[in-house]
RNA sequence: GCGGACGUGGCGGAACGGGUAGACGCGCCGGGUUUAGGUCCCGGUCCCUUCGGGGGUGGAGGUUCGAGUCCUCUCGUCCGCACCA
């Protein structure tokens, strides 16, 4: 494609300034009012994809535009380095991870050069780098000492073929292990968890007042799952040693209690199962613990394999409500991890116990009644609200009413309380893989788990071991590494060989980013209360959940703990923004699914500015984008705009031009302009770029015919200079370019335009008449013009007397100056 | 199964608080300049039409002077969670 210049000169020069000038290098003294905006942190996995312009594009308009609007705008970019498939890497090839995540941070910030994207570089951030390695471990510390990271027994997926455990993604939806082929087991580990579940309420009840899209604070709520109800004590007959804790959100149907389930896994399952059925519950037992959770899930669809799933105790519980007696049953249905472990089982109103009971003869009583006619059409359990019936003193009551009723009940009888329950679990962290941040603690056999004293922090992990496709981790093997004492007593000890989750490194880099050159800590106070909360934090709705769920929960974690002054804000991003996926063939692009288009291949041809532009310009950023074989002819378009907008301010020769005084086709090029600024710089505060875009182009457009007339040399000045600002923060290399060649400086160190009130707003406007709501006649009116006037003008109007033919209208609906609706009889009958 | 989002030309999309549906771009059609061009410039492009106009935002209803926009039902696509008591 023969261009107008010379794009790759002029980005390669551009880039070269603002790297040598220190453009965008901010200090933490810098007098203008601060502005933090954040891009997540990328994990180098090689040079950019078209998912990281995308996001990249997005966010270095924020931070051109923020510093056009004079705010000191903090820019910082890391890299989230540790993770598998580095290490997957090594096993491959023999080169360390290290080496191997190192090259690919040297193409990935490459990419983001030569795309345009400017960050203070000063701040980057590695987590695999031992500096930031130091501070994660005492972040890790300091929780523990405060009780909010703890050590616990939990299931994991293991792989007896590879003998290690697996995460969720190498398990295969057969549940096999992707490596394989085993069946995938659940085995239980001594585990490090952080306990994020303390922080359950705020998390959810903060969601609130945050700018944040609905849909990601919807998931975060259902992710949290809070649930009201009760939990009650309930008796075993024969057993004056043991109760039974239950939980329900449905308290009113007690009196329905049919039964009681207790999960698999419940601690109190042998205790309660008699030896007359113990074989069948043992049994039971084992078969569940050889499934996968995928298994469990997947085969309880098919309503007959319920029956094997389920086994009598032998124990009977108390209905605390009539004192029934109700037999107790083992089910893989009723899960450990929620709520108690163990429920009352209530057929008529829940669908999964009216299943169960019916395979195994169980009675089922209503306790409310359900709509007319429910039975008949085959209706099951019946879930929704109604009059309480056969539940003593509860009968008569709506469903709400019930609820509460039956609390106080349990509350004042002690046989129960009101109780919130949460889908949320503690954040399980450790991982037995070795590229990751070592947990920093000793096992010795007298003191237990011990801290390492936070000054002989970082620990590291040796680089001198063997990545063998084993699937173990390498320090595990590593006896020089494992075999050390105890801090406390000098007694020969062990180290954790686990390493930490690598959302952990991840929910904390944008305090680190503040004051990344603070060696005493992990960051400073005084540094992260100038900065944070992070103003603009942009990234992809894949991370909707978890990471955004564990920063909002470290940041509070760090300020209770003591690491960060107690008035910081304890929510870190201020305002979201989540960018829509780039598709290939109804598939996210990515590496692993072999369908990405490198950007390279454009710097090349269009250069980054087109390609930037195309990003900004093809839909709403929030959308998904579909790749297609129309995709490069876009493309080229934009670099086509940027061509026109090239000749365009190249052409603006003052000598060629008139001067004097202003003619009404002059004024009509000013309005225009300042209309420009006005709609694009609204258009960028709500993130509508595309129309952004689109604004410009008609302006282009305009201009093109204005030059062609007869310009006047300051309007078309004028015109050329606020189109080349407001094009600034989306595509940088030309408009400095250009702004160069026309002016001495730098246009991305000027102040965003302001436009002209008295010129946006038009003299004239179009004035639509309707009759009976179709449009009939379009009139020039003045823009002030009276409702009496604007009604006056449309019964006059030729069209709309032709097609009245004499009716009179029987209501005139004026909406001056826009718009008048003349409604006939005939027409509103 | 539960929760949510979205359905507009050949395509991506615009229409911000109910008020001119289709901005801008791609593609396509026609013309011009160069003519080596896949360059550049100009015009046209929702459908039907007897050229008066009529119809049209997945489908069916409704509210309203007026609905792409609000309400009900329905079909379809996508996303999140999934035996959560």
């Amino acid at each position: 494609m023969a261009r107008a210049y010379d794009v790759q000169a002029v980005e390669e020069k551009w880039q070269a300034r603002w790297r040598e000038e220190e453009t965008y290098q901010v200090d933490n003294d810098d007098p203008r009012p601060p502005f933090y905006a954040l891009c997540m942190y990328p994990y180098p996995s090689g040079p950019a994809h078209q998912g990281h312009v995308r996001n990249y594009t997005f966010g270095d308009l924020v931070v051109r535009y923020q510093t056009m609007q004079g705010k000191a705008v903090l820019s910082p970019l890391g890299f989230d380095s540790f993770g598998l498939p580095a290490e997957n890497a090594a096993i491959r090839t023999g080169t360390h991870p290290r080496v191997f995540t190192d090259a690919r941070i040297t193409e990935l910030k490459e990419s983001l050069i030569r795309l345009g994207a400017v960050y203070d570089w000063r701040r980057e951030v590695r987590s695999h780098d031992p500096s930031y390695m130091h501070w994660t471990q005492l972040i890790f510390l300091r929780l523990f000492k405060a009780g909010l990271a703890y050590r616990a027994n939990a299931p994991v997926n293991w792989c007896p073929g590879c003998q290690t455990v697996l995460a969720n993604e190498q398990v295969l939806p057969d549940g096999r292990c992707e490596r394989s082929g085993d069946v995938v087991v659940t085995r239980y580990l001594e585990q490090w968890f952080f306990k994020i579940t303390a922080y359950a309420d705020e998390l959810l009840t903060a969601l609130d007042d945050l700018e944040w899209p609905e849909r990601v604070k919807l998931m975060q709520r259902n992710w949290i799952g809070r649930s009201e109800g009760a939990e009650m004590d309930l008796e075993v007959v024969g057993r004056p040693d043991v109760t039974l804790t239950v939980f329900t959100t449905r308290p009113d149907t007690t009196f329905g209690m049919t039964y009681a389930v207790m999960a698999p896994e419940h601690p109190l399952v042998d205790a309660l199962t008699t030896d007359e059925h113990r074989a069948a519950v043992v049994d039971l037992r084992a078969r569940v613990a050889m499934e996968s959770e995928l298994e469990r899930t997947v085969v309880a669809e098919t309503a007959p394999a319920l029956e094997k799933r389920g086994a009598f105790t032998g124990s009977w519980v108390v209905n605390p409500f009539n004192g029934e007696q109700v037999p107790l049953y083992v089910a893989d249905y009723v899960l450990m991890g929620y709520g108690s472990g163990a429920i009352m089982a209530v057929p008529a109103e829940d669908q999964r116990d009216w299943a169960f009971a019916k395979l195994h003869g169980l009675p089922i009583v209503r306790t409310v009644e359900p709509p007319e006619g429910w039975d008949e059409q085959g209706g099951e359990a019946y879930a929704g609200d109604g009059v309480k019936v056969n539940s003593g003193f509860l009968d008569g009551l709506d469903v709400a009413g019930a609820k509460e009723a039956a609390i106080r009940f349990l509350e004042r009888e002690q046989r129960g309380r009101r109780k919130v329950n949460y889908r949320l679990r503690d954040w399980l962290v450790s991982r037995q893989r070795y590229w990751g941040c070592p947990i920093p603690i000793v096992y010795c056999p007298v003191h237990g788990a011990v801290p390492v004293p936070e000054d002989e922090l970082p620990v590291l992990a040796p680089d001198d071991v063997d990545f063998l496709p084993t699937g173990q981790s390498p320090l595990a093997l590593d006896e020089d590494f494992k075999r050390t004492t105890c801090p406390i007593g000098g007694e020969p000890a062990v180290r954790e060989t686990d390493t930490m989750d690598t959302f952990v490194d991840s929910s904390w880099y944008f305090l680190r980013f503040c004051d990344p050159f603070d060696s005493d800590g992990p960051f400073s106070p005084a540094a992260a209360a100038r900065w944070m909360p992070v103003d603009q934090y942009i990234g992809g709705i894949e991370h909707a959940i978890l990471h955004l769920m564990y920063a909002r929960f470290f940041t509070r974690a760090v300020i209770d703990v003591g690491l960060a002054p107690p008035d910081l804000p304890r929510e870190p991003f201020r305002r979201l923004f989540t960018q829509g996926m780039i598709r290939m063939d109804g598939s996210k692009m990515s590496k692993s699914k072999g369908n990405l288009v490198a950007p390279e291949r454009y710097f090349r041809s269009v250069g980054a500015d087109a390609l930037r532009l195309f990003h900004l310009f093809v839909g709403p950023p929030t959308d998904d984008f579909d790749w297609t074989d129309q995709t490069d002819e876009v493309i080229d378009g934009c670099g086509r705009f940027l061509d026109r907008l090239w000749r365009l301010a190249e052409s603006a020769a003052p000598a060629a031009v008139r001067s004097g005084p202003l003619g009404e086709a002059d004024l009509e090029v000013r309005r225009a302009t300042h209309r420009t600024i006005q709609q694009v710089t609204a258009d960028i505060e709500r993130w509508s770029y595309n129309t952004a875009v689109a604004h410009c182009m008609e302006q282009v457009n305009l201009l093109q015919r204005y030059v062609r007339d007869d310009p006047h040399a300051d309007v078309l000045e004028e015109a050329v200079d606020a189109l080349l600002h407001l094009l600034a923060p989306m595509v940088p290399h030309v408009t400095a370019e250009l702004w160069e060649r026309r002016h001495a400086g730098r246009l991305h160190a000027r102040p965003w335009p302001k436009f002209d009130a008295s010129l946006v707003s038009e003299e004239t406007v179009t004035m639509v008449v309707q009759v009976n709501g179709k449009v009939r006649d379009r009139l020039q009116v003045p823009v002030g013009i009276g409702e009496d006037d604007a009604r006056a003008a449309a019964l006059a109007s030729s069209r709309v007397v032709e097609v009245l033919d004499g009716e009179a209208p029987s209501r005139v609906v004026v909406r001056a100056p826009r718009l008048v609706n003349v409604v006939t009889a005939i027409g509103s009958a």
